[in-house]
DNA sequence: CGATTCTTTGAAAACAGTCAATCTGTGTGG
DNA sequence: CCACACAGATTGACTGTTTTCAAAGAATCG
């Protein structure tokens, strides 16, 4: 399974066989249920955790109690609260699993000290966050300009393997639009094609 | 006017003098006019630029020829595309002032070399990005859940400094709802205070 | 002062949200 | 294997918000 991990490290930075082995003895491995919480709001997120297979999504409540999706994570990716993670504060989120779903962890200090051991291991890291921070800023360019059906067409183009795996309310609530309006969109959008 | 970078900088790492003096040597300061523009679309971004003083925005044409407002900028802050940056592609974003402004430029090849000789300057750096990825988190949420009010009184609230230095319909922009909407819910909102 | 930019206003139209009911598929336990 | 519960999706009718369009009113600047 940690060959999943692997590829996915080597796809963005060179590292040798030793500091892979560094880097795969310092995590474990979980497998966690359809429907587990792995965050609570009010508890600290302090762990890196990468998800090489499953579903997860990271929400919040408003003031009236409302669930709000801000980001999915499946296969390949991370998912954390880097607010929590970075400042050591109580999160305002909470990251539940859609799916059965495998996953690698390491704790704060481990991975601190292996980014300080491996410089390509840091580099990977910068990469991962350069790469968030560009994706979220495209993701707030099309929720000031789209219209709620552009918002649709564009999250099934760009994600289209998190778009068939996660129930349609839950896109609806990523896109900040009703689940009702997105049904009725889809079924537009479906007819004409 | 350095002195504002300095101090600006120092909030945040420790830096000592003989290393301050080399990232002063490294820049170079500019004015810039009203209305001027320092980024087109088309262009690649290949600088780092601290705002000593002035105010500009970044903003992005959509396919109806209508802009957006993606983000402002302030004394004190830094502004850029750092997808056009760190990618070395065309920018689809253009910057424009909207007041006169003084910045300190740094090119990507300066910034690099000071980053790998002084690494609080790099530390600097990581807590700058992670702290713009933080505040573009917070804003994907307040953008998904909040009403057109709540995210005009979000907005003042958390950037009263930018509130009360650009116009309305850019702030209507950023927001994502029309000018006349925001017009009207300030008319509303100052009513009852 | 004239020109430009910015803001406001009113009326109509488009759009999206809410509520309530129904439908569908899935999985569980008797 | 069936009945049932449950999560998710859909639909219609209605409500409310937001946009659009057009015009006019401030404010700012050279």
């Amino acid at each position: 399974m940690f060959e999943i991990f692997e590829k996915h490290l080597r796809s963005h930075v060179a590292i040798s066989d030793e500091d892979l082995e560094l880097i795969h003895a310092g995590c474990v491995k979980r497998t966690i249920r359809k429907r587990q919480t792995i965050l609570q709001d009010g508890d600290v997120w302090r762990i890196n955790c990468f998800i090489a297979s499953g579903c997860f999504r990271l929400f919040r409540f408003d003031n009236d109690g409302i669930d709000h999706t801000l980001r999915f994570g499946v296969d390949n990716w991370w998912i954390s609260d880097q607010e929590s993670y970075n400042n050591e504060k109580r999160s305002d989120y909470n990251i539940e699993a859609l799916a059965a779903s495998t996953v690698f962890i390491w704790t704060k200090e481990k991975w601190t000290e292996l980014m300080e051991a491996i410089p390509a291991l840091k580099r990977f890291n910068e990469i991962l966050l350069a790469k968030s921070y560009e994706a979220s800023q495209r993701r707030i360019f099309s929720l000031i300009s789209f219209s709620a059906e552009e918002k649709y067409k564009e999250f099934q183009n760009t994600y289209p393997n998190v778009f068939n795996r996660v129930p349609l309310h839950m896109v609806a609530s990523y896109l900040g639009i009703s689940r009702e309006t997105l049904s009725r969109i889809r079924k537009e959008a479906t007819k004409h094609q």
